[in-house]
DNA sequence: TGAAGGCGCTTTTTT
DNA sequence: AGCGCCTTCA
């Protein structure tokens, strides 16, 4: 810890030893981003600019944050713990639970995600008799998340006609049944938060007080709230703003679609009056070729910061193109190469095999496991995601507060207990009729539906009573057995997983409670008295608490904050961690990792840049430096690779390579299969027999045929290779081809599929976008 | 109540 | 094609 700025490069010693004020660090992809933000820190520490309680520093994911954390402290002397380093939503999360009264919030409101919202959408959509074929539940989502990333509520948000004013009134309903129920969700979290410092001065002043630094990782992922809500809390405008740092690079903004809004960079470099901005442009990771690639490629994109990667790392070895016919052979090639890689002393797990949607990971798992290679697919549930574990934590919200509805509805017949759906409408009507929550409407209703439901009831007060004195973990176990859930999951066929992850969510609790400093002898549903800073939040007075900093972090019950720590980080992917294997998942999970042999696959119009881009703005940008992205993730070796044909969604589709690779620097390429043959010239090709797939006949192996062959009803008899030459035969049209249409005028063929009468293709018109037209239907010309 | 079959959707995803 | 969700039927 001696000395901090030992082995920084200059551009990194720069960033760290700013002075006090408003900086903007573009950080290239490998330059040592999340070590100048943590040296950073460490450094403004022990040089007495800031003291530990007065620095804010936030990140998108749990991942980076608990990184920061640990690197923080390997430097510096100081208890991490109580520092305000954690992601947007923890952050907001430990603040409302701090001012919960101001904020309006029961002091134990639980957190929604995204499948919780949804189901919550949907039950309000069915008390309210909506049409759900007009107004469905995931739109709705889509909606209020959005409106909320902007800050709007229900009354701010503009509805120019019917449609939209339902949405918004359906907005309105949501947020007060949330309100009722005493739960928020995701983007509600930021909302209120951000509401709770602009509209209560002394809470705000306090902050604004408090945190004399405030860094942020991954700035351009920021959405309009998140910006809005920095500003506040630094004090922007205020005379005495904080310090903000703000680390991102915009060439890898690949999260538009959910929200960030590169532009948040611009703006504040221009509302801060950041006087220099300075650039990571050295790369610690990737050889020369690699770095030239992503250099070249990105140089594409315009309205860019400006920033170009470079290595003293010699050029290393070219980067390799494959050609494939079809998916199938692309991944027979990816398994060769693989098979190369590890009997050349590779581990599997420096071997990532990257795409641009999950649906293409199919065919190369099923090549992967056929030649026995041991891979691992990123993606899909994670721990706290999963049906069992979460009817376990309704248990527990339930006995928590019975008045969350959606617990209640989760749990009331599952197991099931002969409460049907007619009892649950019942129910629910009762409840809107008394207005009040489901529990409290059992009392209302009669016969043997009421009873059934009283039984529940007097289940979850049976569980409260007895679990009063348990240790979480203790409760946890009571509650999987007492609900019945672990002797349901017994005579199910399936249910062995479901029990041992239920017997793994005792385990989680274990480890939470030790984690958390709690301890293992701690009451689950008991307030730490005596813990740093503790009672004053069950009451006493808040403007007090607000005055002293010693009161944070807030303490909840191990209970509650067992509930609002599944909710915010849904845990890993059941991994089967420490095996070697090759690691499989899409361009945007690849964010942040590196590996030494990256695949980067099915590069093809329509697939990556993918053809929906299209549509939106600057999407192409967008799709770029997702393979910008991609490229960088590779420290020696990397591989490009297309098929001509796949199939997808179930229809055997033809492509063109990505222009992509027009963009790419030749010298750093190897084509390993002739590279022309997509646009129709068959020139230029540099075969590679040493090493190259081509020379390995790949166009007779049987299974691939079945990969290859479009459907015998076509009459086609490819699995050679040139599928859209024989398509061009059949239908007068092949991909790459260019048509005038009479009313879009001038375009190229980019994709088609399907066949006979029922073939369509992808046009790109040159004046009118992309369009899908029937190939029997439309009236087209071949040009050339 | 639970199994079976039909329907529709299918880019990317963290909190 | 493959999955989740919903309805239907025994």
């Amino acid at each position: 810890m001696s000395n901090l700025l030992a082995n920084l490069n200059a551009e990194q010693l720069a960033a760290v030893t700013l002075p006090d004020e408003p900086a903007l660090i573009l950080a290239g992809a490998g330059s040592g981003k999340t070590r100048v933000l943590t040296t950073r820190i460490a450094w403004l520490i022990q040089n007495g600019h800031v003291s530990p309680a007065g620095v804010l520093a936030v990140t998108f994911t749990n991942k980076a944050a608990k990184e920061m954390q640990t690197r923080l402290a390997a430097m510096l002397p100081i208890n991490t713990r109580g520092m305000w380093i954690g992601t947007f939503h923890g952050l907001c999360n430990r603040m409302l639970r701090a001012h919960f009264r101001d904020a309006g919030l029961p002091q134990t409101f639980a957190i929604l995600d995204s499948q919780d919202q949804l189901s919550a959408l949907k039950r309000l959509l069915k008390g309210l008799n909506v049409d759900d074929e007009k107004y469905p539940a995931k739109n709705l989502q889509y909606f209020i998340n959005n409106a909320k990333e902007q800050g709007l509520r229900p009354a701010d948000v503009e509805a120019n006609d019917d449609y939209n004013r339902r949405f918004v009134d359906l907005y309105a309903a949501y947020d007060e049944q949330c309100q009722r129920e005493g739960v928020v969700d995701f983007a509600e979290l930021l909302l209120r938060c951000y509401e709770l410092l602009r509209y209560n001065d002394a809470i705000r002043a306090h902050y604004q007080h408090r945190f004399r630094h405030i860094l942020v990782d991954e700035f351009q992922d920021t959405n309009v709230l998140q910006y809005q809500w920095l500003k506040l809390l630094a004090g922007y405008g205020t005379g005495r703003a904080a310090a903000v740092f703000a680390v991102g690079d915009d060439d890898q903004s690949i999260y538009a679609f959910r929200g960030a809004n590169v532009g948040n960079m611009r703006d504040f470099e221009h509302e801060f009056r950041v006087r220099q901005m300075i650039k990571l442009e050295q790369n610690y990771r990737s050889h020369g070729n690699i770095l030239d690639s992503a250099n070249h490629l990105i140089s594409h994109n315009a309205r860019r910061l400006g920033k170009n990667l470079r290595t003293d790392a010699g050029h290393g070895e070219p980067v390799r193109v494959f050609q494939g016919g079809s998916d199938g052979q692309e991944a027979s090639w990816i398994v060769e190469e693989i098979r190369d890689q590890i009997a050349q002393g590779m581990s599997r797990s420096e071997i990532a095999i990257l795409y641009r949607s999950n649906a293409q990971s199919r065919v190369i798992e099923h090549a992967l496991f056929s030649a026995g290679i041991a891979y691992r697919v990123y993606g899909g549930l994670r721990f706290f995601e999963r049906a069992e574990v979460k009817h376990a934590l309704a248990y527990l919200q339930l006995i928590e507060n019975p008045r969350n509805d959606a617990a209640f509805g989760r749990v009331v017949n599952f197991p099931t207990r002969g409460i049907g759906a007619r009892s649950i409408e019942a129910l629910q009507d009762a409840a809107r009729q008394y207005n009040c929550s489901l529990s409290e409407a059992v009392a209302y209703v009669p016969g043997k539906a009421g009873s059934s439901l009283g039984a529940f009831i007097r289940l979850i007060d049976q569980m409260r009573a007895e679990t009063r004195r348990m240790t979480l973990p203790e409760m946890v176990e009571y509650v999987t057995n007492t609900s019945g859930l672990i002797q349901h999951y017994r005579t199910e066929k399936e249910g062995q997983d479901r029990i041992e992850n239920l017997q793994e969510l005792v385990t989680a609790a274990q480890a939470f409670v030790m984690e958390e400093g709690y301890g293992l002898d701690a009451p689950a549903a008991v307030l730490p008295a005596g813990h740093e800073g503790a009672p004053a939040l069950a009451e006493g007075d808040q403007a007090q608490q607000v005055l002293d900093p010693e009161q944070l972090p807030v303490v909840m019950t191990p209970l509650v904050a067992f509930l609002t720590h599944a909710s915010l980080e849904a845990g890993d992917n059941q991994a089967q961690a420490g095996q070697d294997a090759v690691q499989m998942m899409t361009v945007h999970a690849a964010k942040g990792l590196e590996f030494n042999v990256v695949f980067i696959t099915g590069l093809e119009e329509g697939l990556f840049p993918h053809e929906n881009s299209a549509m939106e703005a600057d999407g192409l940008e967008e799709e770029r430096r997702l393979m910008y992205v991609a490229i960088t993730r590779a420290r020696e070796r990397l591989y490009l690779s297309f098929a001509q044909s796949r199939v997808l969604h179930g229809q055997m589709r033809y492509h063109v390579r990505s222009r992509f690779f027009e963009e790419l620097p030749e010298s750093a390429l190897k084509w390993l299969t002739p590279p022309q043959q997509a646009y129709g010239g068959m020139g230029g090709g540099r075969r590679e027999k040493s090493e190259s797939a081509w020379g390995r006949d790949w166009f007779k192996r049987p299974e691939d045929v079945a990969y290859t062959g479009t459907k015998p009803t076509g009459g086609m008899d490819t699995g050679n290779g040139y599928a859209d030459s024989k398509r061009a035969a059949e239908t007068g049209f092949r991909v790459g081809q260019g048509v005038f249409h009479n009313k879009f005028g001038e375009g190229k063929i980019t994709a088609i599929e399907g066949e006979g009468a029922n073939a369509h293709a992808q046009i790109h018109f040159k004046r009118h976008g992309t369009k899908k037209l029937a190939l029997g239907i439309a009236k087209l010309d071949p040009i050339d």
